[in-house]
DNA sequence: CTCCTGACTA
DNA sequence: TAGTCCGGAG
């Protein structure tokens, strides 16, 4: 039985087996009575649903994903419904979700699926990663999630638990590099029961370990915790991205797909009218390549399309 | 303003 | 390895 973290007494190199038997004790006992409760969390999820949830919840909130995920699955509820979508039926499907190329990817992972892998879900590493859209995260997601597989998962919720637990941390930023953070991940998961071990790291790390100001004191960890109580919250280092008229070119590309969405089905809109509904006039040659740019770049990401000079979402 | 269960590309 | 892509809630 711990009374202190032994890693704040011999730098504890992650094979502490005792120890980490105190921590899987610990987050079981917490987690079998305050385990938040989502659509996509259940015994023995449907692959297909674990895919489009995992999806979804690419640096997406578990709360935008619960409201959008039944109408998603209603509009295309398999595998072969997603695979014959068109473009534009995604785009309007992912309406208020964010980041548009990864509902594109999920719809060509399910035509891979489909076409390549007999309509099977892969349950290797190896062919998960080889389908669009689905990275190192996403991968060991589906395998835990839909395969109960004991592989290690790591997400930015999982990384910055992992990282204070096993190490004091200086800043509330500061994470431990990936050859550390591995090992410790894949030792750490108890043997049979990732999926549930993952979920649960998930949600400490949503509701206690958060990112800026960790809830230490009530956290089921705390005891366990080499960084506990002890972070300097530090502001992470700032990302400049490129803007138009004073706001980011992100906020008008938003902007530029819903205009697209609320249009009718099928319908274009002149390049000149577009921009006239999203920038005040008088518009300047630099507004107008700004534009062109902007809409070049939909067209490369399949969101849109363009001919005699007027766009709409790619059908 | 920041944060959120990343993946992809150059 | 750094930049890009996105939007809503706090």
């Amino acid at each position: 039985m711990y009374t202190q973290n032994p890693n704040k007494l011999h730098n504890a190199d992650g094979n502490d087996t005792s120890w980490k038997r105190a921590v899987r004790r610990s987050v079981r006992t917490w987690y079998s009575r305050n385990a938040r409760t989502f659509l996509w969390r259940s015994k023995n999820p449907d692959p297909y649903i674990v895919l489009v949830s995992e999806t979804m919840l690419q640096q997406t909130q578990t709360s935008r994903v619960q409201g959008k995920l039944p109408e998603f699955l209603a509009l295309f509820p398999s595998f072969d419904a997603l695979a014959s979508a068109s473009n534009a039926a995604i785009i309007r499907a992912w309406q208020g979700m964010g980041y548009n190329s990864r509902a594109l990817r999920l719809r060509d992972c399910a035509s891979a699926v489909v076409r390549q892998h007999n309509g099977c879900l892969p349950d290797d590493y190896v062919t998960l990663r080889s389908l669009p859209g689905v990275g190192d995260y996403t991968a060991n997601a589906i395998l835990a999630f839909a395969y109960h597989k004991n592989v290690a998962v790591i997400d930015v919720n999982i990384k910055r638990v992992y990282s204070r637990l096993l190490r004091p941390m200086a800043t509330t930023h500061e994470v431990l590099a990936e050859g550390v953070l591995r090992p410790f991940a894949e030792t750490v998961v108890p043997q049979g029961g990732s999926s549930t071990w993952h979920q649960a790291i998930m949600d400490i790390g949503a509701l206690f370990c958060t990112a800026r100001k960790p809830k230490c004191n009530d956290c089921p960890l705390q005891k366990l915790c080499a960084s506990a109580g002890s972070m300097a919250e530090a502001q992470p280092p700032r990302k400049t991205e490129p803007m138009h008229r004073l706001e980011p070119n992100r906020i008008w590309r938003g902007r530029t797909v819903e205009l697209l969405r609320n249009l009718p089905h099928g319908m274009a809109i002149p390049v000149r009218e577009l921009m006239n509904r999203l920038l005040t006039a008088p518009h300047t040659t630099d507004d107008e390549h700004w534009f062109a740019a902007l809409l070049g770049g939909l067209q490369r990401d399949g969101i849109a399309e363009e001919a005699d000079d007027a766009v709409r979402l790619k059908e």
